[in-house]
DNA sequence: GTTGATGCATTGATAATTTCGATTATCATA
DNA sequence: TATGATAATCGAAATTATCAATGCATCAAC
């Protein structure tokens, strides 16, 4: 059998990856800054590969580094996932688990959640992180996060996904117009530039836009918004229109507004709830059971 | 971030439980007992869990020490393909390449595809190992096969594969008896228990029997042989007839009897042949390549 | 230019870990 | 009750990892 590198190894060249710079990079594994280089030239020797570039002054991962660092990745995260298996003996809901959320599911969905999981999986330690689809994307790629809970489709990038359930979007619109329509509601009554929107990068505005069928509409409001609530507090204070999720609306999002929710029209008015993992987990189980837990507190579950 | 453990102790845990014997296991990693045994030890305190029971003379692996010797596996087998790639500098067709091939495809396409190797990519080693299907899938699990040649449709528990080919199945029965029959051939012309087949549990008879829609066939001579060759034999000292793959007729093992190959009646007489690798695999493009290569050998080339 | 700051490599002493051989403990069995 | 087989334990020796300090090259500021 050749020689294996140790982890300790691949670790600093995962940390010198992230943090591209030796001092950084040797602070966050807690080592010394030599300690760090010396183990990368370690690394290289018994890889018998140039996996950095050195320039004196700056330095470069060369094209195997860089496919290293992939490798390098995967292991360590398996390895990381055998301790946490170990660690909670086996039992399928204890030990940490590293959540991820975005911004427009977080807000309504974790507090319930954190309780229900306190309830029924005490010994189950949720971490929380709220971000944006990519960046948590991102995490779960390099192991920071063990799921992801998001709003589907989306480039599943080689991971794997259970569906938990649908979130139908409802038109919000102040008092003073809901008068004048009625459900579903036709788009072409509402006044030009009066929908507010998340901004065009939101994963929302493409859901809502998309499940609407109604992109590029003269009625959007060049405006965009960078949360639900400030969403809601735009359309409330300019007696404007905009789409929110029944999740948020559940939670009492339009609570002390004059505002109300009306069904749109449109097929499939709605997004789906998707909870992500890497296909290489080890966890499925855990993974399956905190679906079932959270699809029971979406409006319409459908677990697959 | 927690304390991993170390890949050599994680490889102790591997040889125990291959060889199920400190000493044993010891000695096939180059190490001495106490070594292993304090290595074991560490292991599960740093896991901080039993891995094996002790029994003063005798041990047995708990259940989480299974699981973990599964987890642990396919953390080594990622380390050794890292070190693998990055010694062959990342090079697709450099450095060893382990291939298993089940022996009714072995003798009559290795020989070939050594050659062309040896010609196209000079730098490749190939290892070859021939054993039955249920061996090599486990030996491609564990580690110690690269990828695996064999006849579809298979388990691939949760392996993938390229379909390289098609290998059609051909009656091949002794002259005395050709005359009396005609392509497609009818099966009801042959004497009764004149068909001799391999072994029932060899895969090439399920496939041929499928292939022919002929199960259970009174024609089906008891009597089973266990190798292609001495099926050949069989059949042309008893005037019999039998099934063979195109791919050993090409390579001439009809040469110096009074056997012909004639086309069997039934849609679809013909094996798929493919190209096994784990999924979690770091060398697609060498298997794609050599799949190519052993695509150009066979009688249907079909690669997908 | 000179100076100081920055960033990685090197060095040599020290600490930690790994490994081995020898020994011990336990059990089965002859 | 010896004997042999097996795994755990112990202590010394070898190996390896780590750190603080230093070296060396580069760059920016003046």
């Amino acid at each position: 059998m050749t020689k294996l590198p140790s982890l300790k190894n691949l670790s600093y060249l995962l940390a010198l990856h992230q943090h591209q710079h030796f001092n950084r990079a040797a602070q966050a594994c807690h080592v010394s800054q030599s300690t760090l280089s010396s183990g990368i030239q370690n690394l290289e020797e018994q890889l018998a590969c140039q996996l950095i570039e050195r320039d004196h002054k700056s330095f470069l991962f060369t094209a195997m580094g860089e496919e290293i660092v992939e490798q390098a990745r995967t292991i360590l995260t398996s390895a990381e996932e055998l301790v946490n298996f170990s660690l909670s003996q086996g039992k399928q809901m204890e030990g940490p688990l590293r959540l991820g959320c975005i911004p427009t599911i977080a807000p309504f969905l974790l507090g319930a959640l954190s309780k229900l999981i306190q309830r029924d999986y005490p010994k189950l330690q949720l971490h929380l992180c709220e971000d944006t689809t990519t960046n948590l994307m991102n995490q779960l790629r390099n192991g920071e996060l063990d799921v992801v809970l998001l709003a589907l489709p989306v480039d599943l990038q080689g991971n794997q996904a259970y569906v938990l359930g649908r979130d139908p979007f409802k038109l919000v619109v102040h008092k003073s117009q809901a008068a004048a329509l009625k459900e579903p509601v036709n788009y072409g009554l509402l006044p030009d530039h009066s929908l507010f929107l998340l901004e065009r990068e939101h994963c929302l505005s493409g859901h809502a836009v998309n499940a609407c069928e109604m992109a590029d509409s003269v009625k959007i409001n060049p405006f965009t918004a960078t949360s639900l609530h400030s969403l809601v507090q735009m359309a409330d204070a300019r007696q404007g229109a905009t789409f929110l999720p029944q999740l948020a609306i559940d939670r009492g999002i339009l609570n002390d507004t004059d505002l109300v929710a009306l069904r749109p029209s449109g097929r499939e008015a709605s997004r789906e709830i998707g909870l992500v993992y890497r296909a290489t987990t080890t966890r499925r189980q855990t993974f399956r059971k905190l679906a079932e837990a959270i699809a029971t507190l979406l409006p319409v579950p459908t677990l697959r």
